[in-house]
DNA sequence: GGGCGGTACTG
DNA sequence: CAGTAC
DNA sequence: GCCC
């Protein structure tokens, strides 16, 4: 229930629902309209509706967002931004229900409010993710609920529950407070909530990075998604080059550590002390390299890593593809950051606020000690504030964070975040798409609207499904290698660097990132100093690519300005485009398996600003946003096209080699594979 | 209480 | 200017 | 939401 795949209506589109979702004790109206086959898409606007004097568009007129948050922001962010909340008039006075209608406002989540005309409590449950009541008779319960209501599995609480939230400063779990459906184990709370910590906890001790047992159904799915299918096509490409069989192995980890002393990270299986860090850059330089790339996890670099720092900027903190001791954590607070994300905007502070989670679990992320066995230590991780503490202490209480769980049984939430896919859909649109019915990827393209001027919806959906499936190892090489070949046929001696997940050694990543320049060591620098001759050199790649059909979508291409203040500043361009690869050589005999479009960017820089733009490129998302952040602190601008001095702007520093930078920002040199500072 | 990454493009 | 992508 |  909680992804989407693509094409298949997470629900089916109902009959006309007539309820709103608004703010506190507004009684505005604002239906969510159903799509189906009768859909009201905007743009054809063909059958009998000549002009659609429904109550429908009335109404939705008046309320353009019933989604988004009430215009007075919630003073506290405590319940889940999608909850949204009916309560049950029966015993309660009107003024009484004003007041929690008030506080569900003020704890952040949305009241259910029926419009006066039209509503039955069934179809305000459509609606509402939980009903508030004063009542307590189970049997009473469901009666005010009236047929649908079990099959709507909405739960019906006691109204305290939003008190207890409110005092406890997080929310909590509803069991304690659930009246209908009665939950079989009156005792729930208290012993269930016991043998969650315990398998927390024997989670955490044996190490296992492995599903809490609450919710089996997330996990499979998320192991089912993320590797099995791609493992097997991994494999496929390592039969045909005759390499290495994948994938999702442990990969970069820690060394072992003692007691009471700060761990340090430990390369794996080198004698350290010589040598500089050795670049993993990992991109075979030429085709004739039989043997394959290395699987990321045998991957060694050479010289000192540096030791775990509590650290505010995630630049300073080694961080591995996955957490060796708190991924489960981790997994359960990306949850909650991806909710801030799709309702961010709402009041300007919303933004940051799903900035300060990706900064808190980046934190934890790169923690090199259980949690599980004290979990008070959280409180001392710089970025893990009053609010986040209570959330880990939440999670190794019970097993699970009330507000995440929350989150994962809610099918708006994970309709609008599967709409994140759409190229060109961000959050507001994911809301506003949901708001005027959309319930699958269909309805999404159906309501019109293109992104990009040169890659259409319709071509956006038909490609879609391929974009999802996530690109292996050994094919983001054969690609680079196909983009570097026509580079080299036109200006020979260039050199690339795959950036990306795939240069932080993921087994898989979601597009390619190439980055070419000049090389110095095999042709003048000077070669392509000016704006056009580089301008001019990518488009004739991408025009090449096109002939040969490699090149299916120009998405966009940037155009670089050539100054910054009054300097010329060395610039990259920037194509974003999809590709079908040809299958590789010797696949032949497998044609079963035809090529999928992928993803790629390509960015062509130049040689003396090559190590910024390949920090720039390489990722995390969370380790550029801090690496910025200490440039700034330290009087400097960074950008992938350079770093500048502030009081110098328009001056871009020669920055040939990435290691140039670190050393210019005062950061201990971090290799790739430890920047994996995002979730 | 201010600030949070920084830039380019599209509608 | 808002929204989105990188 | 968190840090300075």
């Amino acid at each position: 229930m909680s992804s989407t795949r693509l094409g298949v209506p997470l629900r089916s589109p109902g009959r006309a629902r007539l309820v709103s979702a608004t703010s506190a004790t507004s009684s505005q109206t604002a239906p969510s309209s159903p799509l189906g086959s009768a859909a009201p898409a905007p743009s054809r606007a063909g059958s009998g509706a000549s002009a659609p004097r429904t109550l429908h568009a009335l109404v939705r007129a008046r309320t353009p967002d019933a989604l988004s948050a009430p215009a007075g922001s919630p003073s506290k962010r405590i319940l889940a931004p999608s909850t949204r909340v009916h309560v049950l008039p029966d015993k309660l006075g009107q003024a009484h229900i004003d007041a929690l209608r008030q506080l569900v406002a003020h704890l952040g989540a949305l009241n259910v409010v029926r419009s006066s005309h039209t509503a039955s409590v069934a179809v305000s449950l459509d609606y509402a993710t939980v009903v508030l009541s004063e009542i307590r008779a189970p049997k009473r319960a469901e009666r005010a609920l009236g047929d649908e209501a079990e099959s709507r599995g909405v739960p019906v609480l006691h109204h305290s529950w939003l008190t207890a939230c409110l005092e406890a400063g997080i929310q909590v779990p509803h069991e304690a407070y659930q009246i209908y459906p009665r939950l079989t184990a009156p005792a729930a709370s208290a012993s269930a909530s016991a043998s969650a910590s315990a398998s927390a906890l024997k989670r955490a001790a044996s190490n296992e990075p492995a599903s809490p047992r609450r919710h089996p159904e997330k996990i499979l799915r998320l192991e089912e998604s993320g590797t099995e299918e791609e493992q097997e096509q991994d494999e496929a490409y390592a039969a045909l080059r005759g390499g290495y069989a994948s994938a999702e192995e442990e990969e970069g980890g820690y060394g072992s550590h003692e007691e009471g002393t700060l761990p340090v990270m430990v390369p794996r299986g080198i004698d350290k002390g010589k040598g500089r860090a050795l670049d993993v850059d990992a991109s075979p330089s030429r085709r004739a390299s039989a043997s394959p790339t290395p699987p990321p996890h045998v991957v060694a670099y050479e010289g000192a890593v540096p030791a775990w720092q509590n650290s505010a900027n995630a630049c300073f903190r080694p961080t591995p593809i996955r957490s060796m001791f708190n991924q489960p954590l981790v997994d359960e607070l990306e949850v909650i950051r991806v909710s801030r994300v799709l309702f961010e905007k709402n009041g300007a502070r919303d933004q940051h606020n799903s900035a300060a989670y990706g900064r808190a679990i980046s934190a934890i992320k790169a923690y090199p000690h259980p949690l599980a066995k004290d979990p008070k230590k959280a409180k001392e991780i710089a970025g893990v504030g009053a609010k986040i503490y209570k959330a880990v202490l939440q999670f190794y209480e019970l097993g699970y964070v009330a507000e995440a769980r929350a989150i994962r049984g809610d099918q708006s939430h994970a309709i609008m975040k599967s709409f994140l896919d759409f190229y060109g859909v961000g959050p507001a649109g994911a809301r506003k798409a949901y708001q005027q019915g959309a319930r699958s990827l269909q309805d999404l393209c159906s309501l019109g609207g293109s992104y990009s001027d040169r890659l259409g919806r319709e071509e956006c959906l038909r490609i879609l499904p391929d974009l999802l499936h996530r690109i292996p190892r050994r094919e983001c090489e054969f690609i680079a290698e196909l983009i570097h070949d026509e580079f080299e046929k036109i200006h020979p001696g260039m050199k690339y660097t795959i950036c990306g997940g795939y240069r932080r050694g993921k087994a898989t990543s979601g597009d390619v990132d190439v980055v070419l320049a000049p090389d110095p060591e095999k042709a003048p620098v000077g070669d392509l100093k000016s704006l056009k001759h580089q301008t001019r050199l990518l488009h004739q790649v991408l025009e090449a690519l096109k002939k040969k059909a490699v090149m299916t979508h120009i998405v966009s291409v940037a155009q670089p300005s050539e100054y910054y203040g009054e300097a010329i500043v060395p610039h990259c361009d920037i194509a974003e485009i999809v590709v079908l690869p040809p299958s590789l050589p010797g696949a032949g005999a497998d044609a079963t398996k035809r090529p999928r479009y992928r993803r790629v960017d390509i960015i062509l820089t130049r040689a003396e600003v090559y190590g910024a733009t390949v920090l720039g490129w390489t990722g995390s998302k969370q380790f550029e946003k801090d690496i910025r952040r200490q440039a700034r602190q330290q009087g400097y601008k960074f950008h992938s096209t350079g770093l500048v001095r502030l009081e110098q702007p328009g001056v871009t520093l020669d920055t040939p080699q990435e290691q140039d930078i670190f050393e210019l920002l005062g950061v201990p040199y971090m290799p790739p594979h430890l920047r994996n500072c995002d979730a």
